[in-house]
DNA sequence: AAATAGGACAACCGCTTTGGA
DNA sequence: TTCCAAAGCGGTTGTCCTATT
């Protein structure tokens, strides 16, 4: 990050709140110390009462999104490896703009972060990719649809979407009709509807992944496999989804003063861009299970919420499957 | 060397959701 | 059931850095 100002911070003293003057602007390392210390030793509660406790002059939402997207220990920083690029193209595919929901399936990264990424970078990006692979009537857009149709994945010309089957190679591949068209919207997905209030955690199954996430550098295991959509040998709407992990935002208790020590350290070393005090430049080391919480936990008794699968509104709307879907096992 | 444009990113704003009284 | 405060979320803005002219 960049070096605070305090004096720019300092002009930009909220003058309209009477009873504090709450600063607003770049936070101080200053602010930031206090404000680890405070949640290191109290822990999370209400970010009012943590602000004013703390001594902050800062209102409780500014101390929770300087927690939340710059403090956190367990958070990455540097650098976005490819993998992690591809990974959020591929979620935004599938999720749109809930950035929330990506970041939950990227440990490490914020809300903030990947929202930043993909719009300075990863939308040109695939701009850019989409003009070069001739897709004329696309117009500049976020909408995830656009990114799927942008000839990143192959939906858009093919309507086929692959389920893996198991964790290996094989898949079965359901053959889609052209584009439903609601509202005038160009909607690939009719299942699955982007404002509909279902997750959409085990969609990537449904979609194609980027290639480099099923070649080398990822492991043995297969990424379909690790996100699991759909039980090996079993196909149809009784099958189980499996969920792709969320994030545990849980910090151990062990690791937690030692990354936060580790994080003042750090910060204090690095003046300069010190978005790279949590730095870790190895990308090539990031595994699937890093990734994901695989190893070592949070896979089985995750607590769901806000990327949970609902299954049983899915299964409201299914009715209309049989009419779009011809499942065609290869 | 100075000016400028564009990129990157931290932080703010406003709306929505959630939970408790 | 309603109201209110807190939290969560996504869009947007503002600032600094770097590359280019």
């Amino acid at each position: 990050m960049r070096k605070p100002d305090p004096n720019m911070a300092k002009d930009r003293v909220n003058n309209s709140n009477n009873k504090m003057k709450l600063r607003k602007g770049l936070w101080s390392p200053e602010e930031d110390e206090k404000l680890i210390k405070y949640m290191l030793t109290n822990g999370q509660g209400c970010w009012s009462d943590i602000a004013k406790n703390a001594g902050l002059q800062r209102c409780g939402k500014s101390c929770r999104l300087r927690w939340i997207n710059y403090l956190r220990p367990d958070l990455k920083r540097g650098a976005f490896s490819p993998q992690e690029e591809d990974l959020i193209i591929h979620f935004h595919s599938i999720l749109g703009n809930r950035w929330s929901q990506i970041a939950a399936r990227l440990p490490g990264r914020t809300d903030n972060e990947i929202k930043n990424l993909w719009n300075s970078t990863l939308k040109k990006r695939l701009k850019n990719n989409a003009s070069t692979t001739s897709s004329p009537n696309k117009n500049d857009s976020s909408d995830p649809r656009d990114v799927a149709g942008g000839g990143i994945f192959p939906l858009h010309e093919q309507y086929s979407v692959t389920f893996c089957m198991d964790s290996i190679s094989s898949s079965s591949k359901i053959s889609m009709p052209p584009p439903m068209v609601t509202n005038n919207q160009f909607d690939p997905f009719p299942l699955l509807n982007i404002n509909n209030r279902y997750d959409l955690t085990c969609a990537p199954g449904l979609l194609d992944v980027p290639t480099c996430l099923t070649q080398g550098g990822m492991g043995e295991a297969s990424f379909y496999g690790d996100y699991g959509v759909l039980e090996p040998g079993k196909l149809g709407f009784e099958c189980d989804f499996s969920l792709p992990p969320l994030e545990s935002r849980s910090i151990e208790d062990n690791n937690a003063a030692a990354a936060i020590n580790n994080s003042i350290d750090h910060r204090k070393r690095n003046s300069h861009h010190n978005n790279t005090c949590f730095n870790n430049t190895d990308h090539q080391s990031i595994k699937v299970g890093d990734m994901f919480g695989l190893e070592n936990h949070h896979w089985g008794g995750e607590n769901l919420k806000m990327g949970e699968w609902d299954l049983e509104g899915l299964m409201d709307n299914i009715s209309s499957f049989p009419n779009f879907l011809d499942f065609q096992v290869e």
